[in-house]
DNA sequence: GCCAACGTTGGC
DNA sequence: GCCAACGTTGGC
C-alpha cells in the first residue's frame, strides 16, 4: 500500500482529540463521501497514522495524532433510521457506506493550527491547503507529514 | 452567519 | 449526458 499516512477531519463540538483520549477508541462514522469513502475502505491498513484535525473550530487545525485501528466495514449509522446519517440507499448485503476504527495515539502539547500549517514551508501540494478542497478523508504525503511533525514541539 | 467551492440529484 | 438547483463543507 502507498500511503500510510491520514488526515481526518472532525468538528470539535461533535467529536474532538478529547473525546477520543478518553474513549481510546471510536468509529469514525458519518463518512457520507464517495472519495473519502473510498479511501477508507480500499487503502488503509492497520496501523496508519492520522492527523487528528479539528474542523470549523476556533482554530481550525491539527490536534493530534490517531492511528487506524481496524480493516474498513459497513458503516452502522447508515442502516439508523434515527441517527442523522441514516441513508436509505444503503443495504445491509450492499452497504454504501464503510467505517475504520480510530485510535488514539497523542494530542499534541501546542495544537497545530492551520494558520501555523499555512507558514511552514516545504507543504507544496498538500491536499489541506488545496483551495476549496473539502475532503474529510484524505492521504498524507510521507514528506508532508515529516515537514509537519518534525522539528516542533508537539 | 456568510458564502465560495464542491458534490449530488433529477428533469430533460 | 448536460446542467440548474439544491445541499453541504468549512474557513473566515
Amino acid at each position: 500500500m502507498p500511503t500510510k499516512f491520514w488526515l481526518m477531519k472532525s468538528e470539535p463540538d461533535v467529536y474532538s482529540i478529547d473525546d477520543l483520549a478518553r474513549d481510546g477508541k471510536t468509529m469514525w462514522d458519518g463518512v457520507r463521501n464517495y472519495q473519502a469513502r473510498n479511501f477508507m475502505r480500499d487503502q488503509m491498513q492497520v496501523g496508519d497514522s492520522v492527523f487528528f484535525y479539528h474542523s470549523n473550530a476556533e482554530p481550525s487545525g491539527i490536534a493530534g495524532i490517531a492511528k487506524v485501528a481496524s480493516k474498513a466495514y459497513a458503516d452502522p449509522t447508515a442502516f439508523d433510521k434515527k441517527d442523522v446519517h441514516f441513508d436509505p440507499k444503503s443495504k445491509k448485503e450492499e452497504p454504501t457506506w464503510f467505517l475504520v476504527d480510530v485510535a488514539f495515539v497523542k494530542k499534541f502539547k501546542n495544537f497545530l493550527s492551520l494558520d501555523d500549517i499555512k507558514k511552514t514551508e516545504g507543504l507544496e501540494g498538500m491536499l489541506l491547503l488545496q483551495k476549496g478542497s473539502r475532503l474529510s478523508v484524505q492521504p498524507v504525503a510521507e514528506r508532508h507529514w515529516k515537514v509537519l511533525t518534525q522539528g516542533r514541539r508537539l
